[in-house]
DNA sequence: GCCGTTTTCGGCCCGACTGTTTTCAGTCG
């Protein structure tokens, strides 16, 4: 019998890896503790894989994705060829599936949710949630062996907390949390026990979109430190408070977690909370291997049982032999390996920044998608501020719709001569004179030649029909960035974090484009874009192309935000010779002619 | 089930916190 189905995404593969992971967990946790551990692995490596799972199948190269060994391989053979696998659905069959929506809940894992289900006969995974929340309300929970009234209560603050911020949305964008993170490191502060204080976990590693946000805390005090904390005033409630660590929701539901260590010890804190997971565990891996045992303490020598104490990170690597690591890099992509061979590169930093090329003045450009709001001048003298040597200027083409190309062309000349009036004013910074231009749906740029003509250089970018499929995308973009004038490539993937997937783009054949062609792929750094990836800069960066990182302003306070653009750049292991804006302006404007 | 610049066999990260417990299990980061 012939049986269609659709390929799964990778986000879909992940969930049947660690519903698997589960299925272990329930049928006996300490039998197959290695195997769960490697169905969690896979699953993340998967989730956060920048190739789809199916084309990988396709292309034969399954074997490319770390943490997928043998066995693993073949069964994601099984799921591409035939769209399941028999190993699993044998394992999935012994968990009832009503028990998967409750494992979204914090506080909530296999064991909780197993036993609940199966003892309340719960079976339709569409309503399990509210089932166990009226269970919860009504008392019935607490009467079960090893339930109490206390976790009981716990259980319902839980999914009332789940059910609202479901409904707000997840993950926050990394300027906010910072923001927020910001307002309670001063609150912090108020208190002299607290000798030093940083954020930790994602936001230190400056990750795109912030989970939680964590602090640590150098102290004599915890006590006071924590009694503080707990008192935060924007709160919405406590969620826990030991005798070294808190953790609270703050009022708008993301959590805040603070950890304290003795100031001679911060090194190993500062180390364990940074994280990632991931770069910890490997990190631990290697410690073992010469027995020794990390943690947030510090390295405890497993002969002799002595633990040794760090006040610096710098101290806690090199006791391992290692390079100290940005915190950017620590993904366990490769890093750790960099390190102890003292081979880490020196990544850009903003101070590095020699101007910014994508920038949308107020200038009366007719454009037909959005107008700057600030004016040219305004725009220059904030660049003088932030210490660039020049700065481009490219708003967005005319409206053609609404234009001849002939009055395209005077409306770029008029643009112009506004420039070279202004800068013969200020004389300071240098102006680079762009534009960012529409790639039409054939590839054509949406002006002509004799626009083009005066223009020093152009961005171009994707604005419309989103749709298409890769191949037909891709020359799209390949044929747009073909044109002389055409220098760099916006915002390449087109996403929107929380709101758009990107356009389907084959990115192996753009970065060879880019590398053979003098062509620079964009790192917006506009907060709601980040675009490029970091994942999908590491792998453009063995093409040796150059990247450009721009704030895409639309205001002058805007310009700021460049140091997000530089965060997801280092996340990326760009140095300051792979940024096109980090050239002078002579080097530049010699790069842009090539 | 995965993995290897001390291993292709024999290992596999570490600790905090809570609740329901008289010594531990479950969950989390």
């Amino acid at each position: 019998m012939l049986c269609y189905y659709r390929d799964m995404n990778n986000q879909e593969i992940a969930r049947l890896l660690r519903r698997v992971a589960v299925a272990y967990v329930i049928n006996d946790e300490k039998k197959y503790r290695f195997q769960i551990i490697a169905y969690q692995r896979a699953a993340d490596a998967i989730e956060s894989a920048v190739a789809e799972i199916s084309d990988l199948y396709r292309e034969n190269k399954l074997d490319t994705i770390p943490g997928v060994g043998a066995s693993m391989q073949q069964s994601l053979t099984e799921l591409c060829k035939t769209g399941e696998v028999k190993h699993f659905q044998t394992l999935l069959a012994s968990v009832p599936p009503a028990m998967f929506p409750l494992l979204n809940i914090p506080s909530f894992g296999p064991k909780k949710a197993y036993r609940l289900v199966t003892h309340f006969h719960l079976t339709d995974e569409k309503t399990v949630i509210n089932d166990v929340k009226k269970l919860a309300e009504e008392g019935k929970i607490a009467e079960l062996e090893g339930f109490g009234e206390k976790s009981q209560g716990e259980m319902l603050k839980a999914i009332q907390e789940f059910q609202l911020v479901k409904n707000v949305g997840q993950r926050m964008p990394l300027p906010y949390a910072n923001e927020l993170a910001q307002q309670i490191i001063t609150y912090m502060k108020q208190i002299p026990s607290v000798e030093e204080i940083y954020p930790l976990g994602s936001l230190r590693r400056e990750v795109e979109t912030i989970g939680d946000v964590d602090l640590g805390v150098g102290t004599h005090d915890a006590k006071a430190v924590l009694d503080h904390f707990v008192n935060y005033p924007y709160k919405t409630r406590v969620l826990d408070c030991g005798d070294i660590g808190a953790s609270l929701l703050a009022s708008n539901g993301i959590r805040v977690d603070i950890k304290t260590q003795s100031p001679e010890t911060f090194g190993a804190m500062l180390q364990h909370f940074t994280g990632s997971k991931d770069h910890n565990v490997h990190l631990r891996e290697i410690a073992l291997k010469r027995h020794v045992s990390l943690s947030e303490k510090g390295i405890k020598d497993l002969k002799t049982e002595k633990m040794k104490t760090y006040k610096t990170e710098e101290s806690f690597y090199a006791a391992l032999d290692m390079q100290w690591i940005p915190p950017e890099m620590r993904e366990n992509v490769g890093e750790i390996e960099l390190a102890q061979k003292k081979r880490l590169p020196n990544l850009v930093e903003l101070k590095d920044m020699k101007g910014d090329m994508h920038i949308h003045s107020s200038f009366p450009m007719e454009e037909s998608h959005d107008a700057g709001q600030s004016p040219i001048e305004t725009m220059l003298e904030k660049a003088k501020k932030l210490g660039y040597s020049y700065l481009a200027f490219s708003e967005h083409n005319p409206s053609i719709s609404k234009h001849s190309q002939k009055e395209v062309a005077t409306l770029i000349q008029k643009r112009n001569e506004h420039i070279d009036k202004i800068y013969s004013k200020i004389n300071s910074v240098r102006v680079v004179k762009m534009l960012e231009t529409d790639i039409l749906v054939n590839g054509e740029l949406a002006i002509d030649n004799s626009s083009l003509e005066l223009l020093d250089a152009t961005i171009v970018s994707i604005h419309s029909s989103f749709q298409m499929d890769r191949k037909a995308m891709t020359s799209r973009i390949l044929k747009g960035l073909s044109h002389p004038k055409a220098k760099i490539f916006a915002h390449p993937t087109g996403r929107l974090i929380n709101e758009r997937k990107g356009y389907d783009v084959d990115w192996e054949q753009l970065f060879d484009f880019c590398a053979k062609n003098n062509k620079a792929l964009e790192i917006n750094a506009f907060p709601s874009r980040l675009d490029l990836t970091d994942s999908l800069i590491r792998q453009a960066r063995k093409y040796h192309l150059k990247f450009s990182i721009d704030t895409d302003s639309h205001a002058v306070e805007q310009m700021d935000l460049m140091q997000y653009g530089v965060s997801v750049a280092r996340r990326g292991w760009l140095s300051k010779g792979d940024i096109l804006n980090c050239m002078e302006y002579n080097e530049l404007i010699e790069w842009l002619r090539r």
